[in-house]
Order: structure tokens, then sequence, then C-alpha cells
RNA sequence: GGGCGAUUAACUCAGCGGCUAGAGUGUCUCCUUUACACGGAGGAGGUCGGGGGUUCGAAUCCCUCAUCGCCCACCA
């Protein structure tokens, strides 16, 4: 089908050979069990009731598929003259007031709030039906609102379900005056034949000439469309098969409450939590469920019926009425497609079949969706999944442990994508243009989980970008390994790295750590962004840039930490962004002396055994990199030739050693000759521009320097500083917070200060200096 | 009528109690340096919607208002 390949042109890694369709063998019996099992538990039944009717689809449709919109509407208000001696009209009168006159013609009563002192000598007296000629009763409801309209309304209980529940309650007899097609029928005598729309303005019309119209206000109501085809729903009385998801099936249980019952005691858990809320308001507060549809396409009810009038519900298709031998025919009606989909987890499966799929894989761990279908999947799942699996004994275990919902993609507007706007996406061309990788990656990241987000262009082209760069970083990898097989490094030989081959190491256990964190947290998202942070900004800007000084120096240990990393960072993103890591991992597998399988979509995934990690040495590191970039920033400033190469100054202490360690790197990458010196050294003669970080003093020696731009430089800097020095210094003042605040936030915050403080007095230096 | 979400840099969005608020795109300067110009180096750009409160400390928690969006509800 069409949309299953989309799943896989973008990736998806599902089980294809347990694909299962709707209307699949396996599905239809699954679907007729669950049937006739509810029904043998008298959950379903077939009754008269008020049920939602699109005259364009020509079927029922249950309360989730009408969409209720706000218009702009009116208000009639409409005398009904009281019926006096001899049911001659009086010059009296109940006025009545609503929205759709045009139902006036099915009206069998008026009712009034039986506390509504204005109507009290009205109750039980007749109303001559305006138009019509019919007389009909006032009857008191406490439904009626007294201060809504006049206090008074007619009861129309073939076209409104409050006034069919009103009937209900008082006998009031239905009249049917709008058809299957919302056109009046020949109980609407004159207006029979006429759309709606046009006996509305026809009643009103011929009401106000003949004085029955008192008056029309403005009013704004919501009318409920069909959310297939927008086409106005009629309230009509009935025929169904209903679904009472509230009646009790076994003592103390029912599907409603049992799906309800399994998210508050956290059997199942909902992700992101906040949707919590609406789940349970809509499970407690869930109506019967119209379950038949007038539709051609779907899973035919199984119920038939005999001549005889006889009913037969089972699973298999019956010869013959088993009462009385007649013939059998079987309900025309077919099942709400969420019917079927409802028993996803478990029907998919296998059920009701004892298969070992069944056995193994159920329940599911994780469930996902749009929140938009929450009630008409989640929702259903949850109770099929709890009442059918009783057959197992697994009538606590839940049809799986967690479901995330996602948000909805929408136009770069804002505007939900739909067909009629011509607004949507076909992910297969966003993926033909971008890759699907960087469509995957576009879109999980997005927006945070739960949110909607905006199909933007320049996200894809972000996501390809970093395709791209982690193609070109695995390409110097692959060109430096040539053909060699390294073995991965192993920490008990930690001593004999280098810092920078340490410090990446520890920072890929790190990565490891956080991407399990955030996995479990659900934050998909937070977790691909985390890796393409950690392999862009970390692993291609300074790793492969360092390593390139000692591989050119002939060192080939680098090559073992530039494969490994790799390995794990390809296997770490590969879920997010599944072709190009396969691919590049391909070509890596042999490289790698090692458990390398296959294809990376079967390769373990890494979990940190924090063997690397070092908190000392990612200080160093950090430590050597914000040298750098502060070098790096007065090139910048000072303009200096791309092409020269000055001699730098670094007067350490405590980093000394890290500073000598990569000192070649530092000259590589940052295009300078460094020389690393203790803080008593003595700078030669000459001009330098300053810098400082931690406590190692930078003086980058320069051609000439214009004093006034450097004092400048200095004094916007020293400002920042000062700024900084003064909020820490007053925060570390404070009692309160020394008392009150972590041990651990005082100490980052004594140490930011020291730093902050020496950098002040180095910046003040040289300002005097200048 | 209830409920929920959003409001953070020019744009699209992260961050949701702690150390000078981040990313991508765009923008400015420099660089065709031997993986990558779909790139590299550096920069500019934000009183985190308004107002109040809680707290040693708030973009982050509470209240309130505003604007936008969504969901639910038998709104004659």
């Amino acid at each position: 089908s069409r949309i299953a390949d989309q799943h896989r042109k973008l990736g998806a890694s599902a089980d294809w050979s347990r694909n299962v369709f709707t209307l699949d063998p396996g599905i239809a019996r699954a679907v007729r069990t669950t049937f006739v099992n509810l029904y043998n538990d008298g959950l379903i039944y077939r009754g008269l009731r008020m049920i939602n009717w699109c005259p364009r689809c020509g079927t029922a449709l249950s309360d989730l598929e009408v969409d209720h919109v706000e218009e702009a509407g009116k208000l009639y208000f409409i005398r009904y003259p009281i019926v006096g001696e001899g049911g001659m009209p009086l010059p009296d009168y109940v006025t009545v007031a609503t929205t759709r006159p045009e139902t006036m013609v099915a009206d069998t009563g008026v009712a009034v709030n039986p506390d509504d002192e204005r109507f009290e000598e009205r109750i039980g007296r007749m109303l001559l039906l305006p138009l019509i000629g019919r007389e009909i009763p006032v009857v008191s409801d406490d439904a009626v609102k007294p201060e809504f309209g006049t206090g008074a309304v007619k009861v129309t209980p073939g076209h409104d379900p409050n006034d069919w529940e009103i009937g209900k309650r008082h006998d009031l007899p239905v009249i049917i005056a709008i058809d299957l097609e919302a056109r009046m029928n020949d109980e609407a005598g004159p207006y029979a034949g006429l759309t709606v729309d046009d006996a509305r303005n026809a009643i009103v019309t011929a009401l106000d000439e003949e004085g029955f119209l008192d008056h029309v206000e403005d009013y704004v109501h919501s009318v409920g469309h069909c959310s297939r085809c927008k086409t106005i729903v009629q309230p009509l009385p009935s025929e169904q098969w209903w679904l009472d998801v509230r009646k009790e099936y076994e003592l103390g249980r029912s599907l409603s409450g049992e799906a309800a019952r399994a998210v508050r005691d956290g059997r199942v858990r909902i992700v992101p939590q906040r949707f919590e809320k609406d789940y349970l308001r809509w499970m407690d507060n869930i109506q019967d469920w119209c379950i038949s549809r007038q539709l051609w396409w779907g899973h035919q009810i199984p119920v038939w019926y005999c001549p005889n009038k006889h009913t037969v519900v089972q699973v298999d298709d019956p010869a013959a009425c088993p009462e009385c031998g007649e013939a059998l025919r079987q309900d025309p009606d077919v099942l709400d497609t969420w019917f079927s989909s409802g028993l996803a987890p478990h029907a998919d499966l296998g059920w009701p079949d004892d298969t070992e799929d069944l056995r193994y894989f159920y329940p599911t761990s994780d469930m996902q969706m749009g929140y938009d279908i929450m009630f008409f999947w989640c929702a259903r799942m949850m109770q099929f999944g709890l009442y059918n699996m009783r057959d197992r004994g697994l009538e606590d275990e839940v049809p799986f442990r967690a479901v995330l919902f996602h948000g909805l993609i929408r136009d770069a507007n804002g505007e939900k994508m739909t067909k009629s706007r011509g607004n949507v996406v076909d992910p297969l061309i966003s993926a033909a243009t971008y890759g699907a990788d960087a469509f995957r990656y576009a879109v999980l990241t997005g927006a945070a989980m739960g949110g909607d987000q905006r199909y933007q262009d320049d996200r894809l082209l972000a996501a390809r970008n970093f395709a791209n760069k982690l193609w070109n970083s695995a390409r110097f990898v692959l060109m430096k390994l040539g053909d060699r097989q390294v073995k991965r490094p192993h920490a008990l030989d930690r001593a004999s790295y280098p810092l920078e081959d340490r410090w990446i190491l520890s920072r890929l256990e790190q990565l490891q750590l956080d991407v399990d964190q955030l996995l479990r947290d659900y934050q998909l998202g937070e977790a691909a962004k985390t890796i393409y942070e950690f392999l862009w900004n970390e692993f291609c800007d300074w790793y492969i840039e360092m390593a390139k000084v000692r591989i050119a120096a002939g060192d080939e240990r680098p090559l073992s930490v530039l494969a490994h990393v790799l390995d794990y960072g390809l296997r770490l993103l590969h879920p997010f962004m599944p072709f190009v890591t396969e691919e590049l991992w391909q070509a890596l597998r042999g490289h790698i002396d090692g458990d390398m399988p296959s294809q990376l979509i079967i390769a373990w995934f890494p979990k940190s055994g924090a063997n690397w990690k070092d908190a000392g040495d990612e200080a160093a590191m950090e430590h050597v990199i914000e040298v750098n970039r502060t070098i790096r920033n007065i090139r910048a400033e000072k303009k200096l030739e791309a092409g020269a190469r000055p001699k730098v100054y670094l007067r350490a202490n405590g980093l000394a050693s890290a500073l000598r360690e990569t000192e070649g790197a530092t000259a590589f990458t940052s295009r300078v000759e460094p020389e690393i010196t203790g803080h008593e050294a003595q700078l030669p003669e000459g001009e330098f521009a300053f810098g400082r970080v931690g406590d190692t003093e930078i003086a980058v020696a320069l051609p000439k320097v214009d004093a006034a731009v450097e004092r400048a430089r200095i004094e916007k800097e020293l400002a920042e500083s000062s700024a900084h020095a003064e909020r820490l210094e007053k925060q570390l003042a404070n009692e309160t917070f020394l008392s009150k605040a972590p041990a651990h936030v005082i100490e980052g915050m004594q140490a930011t200060l020291a730093e902050t403080r020496s950098k002040v007095e180095g910046l003040n230096a040289r300002l005097a200096a200048l």
C-alpha cells in the first residue's frame, strides 16, 4: 500500500513479515469474536436512539466523528398560541426560542422548568402549533433552564437529542420531518420536499407574515459537521448497533472503567503526561458508542436474521437459521473502522488464537500515535485489550506499557495540513529532496514531544547538512584507516593515551549516558540533538582536527580512537538516521577488530560502562579549547593575515601540562607558534595582544598594536567580567543562600568567581600596561 | 461553559528552579588550510508576552491579564 511504501522509504524498521491489514481474515475473526463476546455479555445491543447522521455520507457517525464549529446564526422567537375552550386559540401565547425553526413542524410539545413561576399556569395547557395546526402540550421538565431564551423550549423529539430525552420522559410522540438526505418529508406539510435550509427560510417568512414571529436575535452557536466531509450532521432517531462501554461485564469491571483504571494506577504511562487528563476526562464521561455504519467498506456485522425474526449472532457464517431452518440474511451494516483498529495489539499478534507471537510479544512496550486520535484509537485499544485478553487470564494486563502522543505537522504558516487546503507535504518528496534521514531528523527535533510543529525547509536543510557533515567526517576516518584494521582503545591502557584521546572517549561515555537517559524519558528529539552536537561540535570540530596533527606525524594510535568513536556515534545515531549510518558503517565495520555484525541495524546499541569517564580530562581539554578560542578570537579581532603564524606565549600554572600535551594541535588548528611557560617567564620585546583563560595568560605577538582599539576591547571585556564577578560576589555574600543552596552549587560558584576575579586582574594589568 | 497548550534572537524552535539563556536558518567579517564551502574561524543580535507573588535564587513554580491555537461539553 501507499502508506507502507512511505514507511519503508522513510526507514521504518518494522517486521514486515508480520504486516497485517484491517480486512485480513485473521483480523476479521478477531473482530467477530470480540463482537460476539460483547454481545453475549450484553454490552452490544441494537436500539433506537438519537444518532448523528451525515446526509452526504449516508451513514450514522459516532460522537467523535462530529466536529463542532462555532457559527454565527440566529435565535428565532416564535409565539405558540394557547388553545382555549373548544379548541379555539386564545390571544395569549407562549413564546419559544429556537435556532432551528424548520424543526417546528415536528414539535410535539413545549417544555418549561417546573419551578418557573412565569409558566406555572401554563403547564398542562395545550398550544396550537403555528402553520401546522397541531395541538401540543406544555410539559414541565428539569432540563429546561429558565434563564435561557424565554424559559420555554419547543420539544422536537425527532430532531434534537435533548428533546428526544424530554419526549421520552413525557411520552411525547416522535415525528420525523427531515429525511436521510436532509430534506423535509410529508410530515412538513406544505414544506415537504424542501431542503432544510430552504424550509427554514420559508417557515420563518410564513411565521412572520402570520404574526407568529416575535423577533430574531443574532446568536453564535456550534453546529455539528461530519468530520469526513464537513456536511452539517442531522440528529435523528435511528436503529443502530451500540456498545455500552459503562456496563459491567464482570463484577466491578466495565470497558471504560478498566481503561481508566489502567492509566490511573500507572500500568499504562501516557507521554507527555499532560495528555493523561484528556484521556481520563473523556473515559470518565464516555457515552455509548454507535458502532454501526451504513457504508459498503468494512467488517460486516456478524448478525443474521431469518424471516421468522430469529437473530443469530456468531463468529462463523451460519448456513441456516438454527431455530427454524430458514435462510438467513446478514445485517447489512458494517462496523466503525475503529472497532477493528481498537484490537490492534492483540489481534495483530494472532488473537483469538493462542499464538507464540501473542505470548511472546504481548503486551507491546511502547505505542505511538498523534494526539488527535487518542480517543479513536488509544482509548479503544485499552478497552478491548483489557476485555479480550481475559481469555488468557490477563484481565489486568494492558495492551502497552507506554503510549507516546506526538504533535501534528502544520504548514509553514502554522495551518493544519488538509487536502482541501492543498497544503499537504508528501514526505517522500521531502525525502527525495533532502534525504529520508534529514526528514526524520527534522521532524523528530522540530518540536518538543507532543507539540505541533511547522514544516519549514530550513529545518530539513540543516538536517541534510548534518548528514553531509557526518558523511565527510566518516570519509576522512576511512581514508586515514586505509586498509588497516584497528583494535578498540582499552580503558586499562588509558595512561598511554594523550589528553585529546582520553577527552573524546570520556565525552563519548557521557554521550551514551545522556542518550540512555533521554530515551528512557522518551525525549527522542533531545537525544538526537545531543548526538548531533557531540559528533559535530566535539568529534568533528576538535577531535578530528587535533588527530590530524598526530596522524601527519606518523602516529597511528588516533586511528583506533577515530574508528571507535565513529562506530559508536553511528550506532547511537542509527535509530534516528538509519540510511547514512548504515551505509557508513558498512564501510567501517571491516576496520574494527571485535564484535561487528553484518549490519548496523542488528548491532548492539552502545551503553556506557563509564570506563573512560574522567572529569579531570574533560576539564583540562575544555581549558585547551578555550585557550584556542581565545587565540582565534584575537586573530580575528586583530585582523591578522589568514596565513600568518604568529608566536603565542601561554603562561600557565595548573594546566601547563595539558597545554603542552596539545601544543601541536594548538599550533595546527589555531595557526600559531605556541610557547608554553610558567607565569614567571618574561615576554620578549614587542607588541602583543593579550587574553586569559582561567590562570593561563595568553599573549599573541602582533606586528603592531593600535592602543586605542586594544583599550576599547579590554574595557568591554572588563565591564562584562566585572559585572559577572559582582553578581557572584553578591550571591556568595548572601547568608541565606549559603545556608540553603546545595554544596555543589556554592562550590561551582566559588570556582567561577575565582576564575572571573583573576580574569579581571589580568585585564586590569593589561589596561595599565597600555 | 469547562479544560489544555503556546507566547524565548530577524524566522523556526529547544531549555522548564541554580553558575554571563541555547540551536538551526538568516545576517556581518575573514578563509577556495591537504574530510566537508551542504564547509571552517570569528562576530552582531534576546529587559525569555504584560503585571503581581513564592524563593537565597525564576525564562523555569503560583496568581492574574492579553493575544493566538487546540480539545471536550445534550450552547433551545
